[in-house]
DNA sequence: ATATTACATTTGTATCAACAAATATTGTAT
DNA sequence: ATACAATATTTGTTGATACAAATGTAATAT
């Protein structure tokens, strides 16, 4: 097999390995993809997201952010509005309830992806990152 | 936010980016996991593989493996038959018009996988590659 | 003003995936 | 032989995902 057939194959199975491991939000009823857009959310600073910028950003660029939201929205851990500057577009917040659930689950998070990545040294992981990121050039 | 946690982000963010850019099987009808599924088959050299040797090589370890085969047998591209020895057992072969498409498949995949890393030269290939063998030690 | 195009999100529909429970077969202990 | 546990796969059900089409709004051209 080639190399860059073996490699692409490697990061998607890589991926699969890591994410098998992350179960540990289903005790919280929330996805993983949902957590990923709340981290989003808390990143935005107060600032709201609308739903294209959540697209951009989100690991899974699902088409359906608005159900995603709508789940969020109904377990109460965001919030959304109309933009007044142009209707088209929606805000989306977080809420304190959201914030709080993020605050609980970064110390579960942080010593699980520590756990994971157990095998790598911190030049090693850098060094990874940085061949990810140069392979995602010019995205 | 920690390298570890950068790092767990990076590699399913990297893993999706490159699925996004092999929606080319589309026009060939069949899925990114029907495709694995086919290649784990071809590999396998003529012997049969099993329901439980799939599930643990495919990329995407989905528990429908008997439903991904059942498509896949429906367009005739691989055959089922109950194992003589055990029949709990299952044994899947690829069929000819399923080693055919993926002859006619194959230039595609590796040309679209060279596009997809053109960035990295051999030697960061053979390191991101050692890396991630390296973070799955005792898989 | 009106039509046309572009933008941002939502909705419909059909398919797919996750998980548990069910089924069938085999191996083992009594 | 019979019961019990282990193995291998299938099926049911619920929820998630992908894609296209629809909706509503804004910007631009005529």
């Amino acid at each position: 097999m080639q190399l860059t057939t073996k490699t692409v194959i490697n990061i998607m199975y890589t991926s699969r390995f890591i994410e098998k491991s992350i179960d540990r939000f289903r005790q919280h009823d929330i996805t993983m993809q949902q957590y990923n857009v709340m981290r989003i959310l808390r990143g935005q600073n107060g600032n709201p997201a609308n739903l294209s910028t959540l697209q951009e950003r989100m690991i899974d660029k699902s088409s359906n952010t608005t159900r995603l939201v709508d789940k969020l929205i109904a377990k109460g851990l965001v919030e959304r509005s109309i933009c007044a500057q142009n209707r088209r577009k929606v805000e989306i917040f977080i809420t304190k309830k959201g914030l709080n659930l993020l605050t609980e689950l970064d110390p579960m998070t942080e010593n699980a992806n520590k756990e994971i990545l157990k095998h790598l040294n911190k030049t090693e992981l850098e060094t990874l990152n940085n061949l990810l990121d140069k392979l995602r050039t010019n995205e």
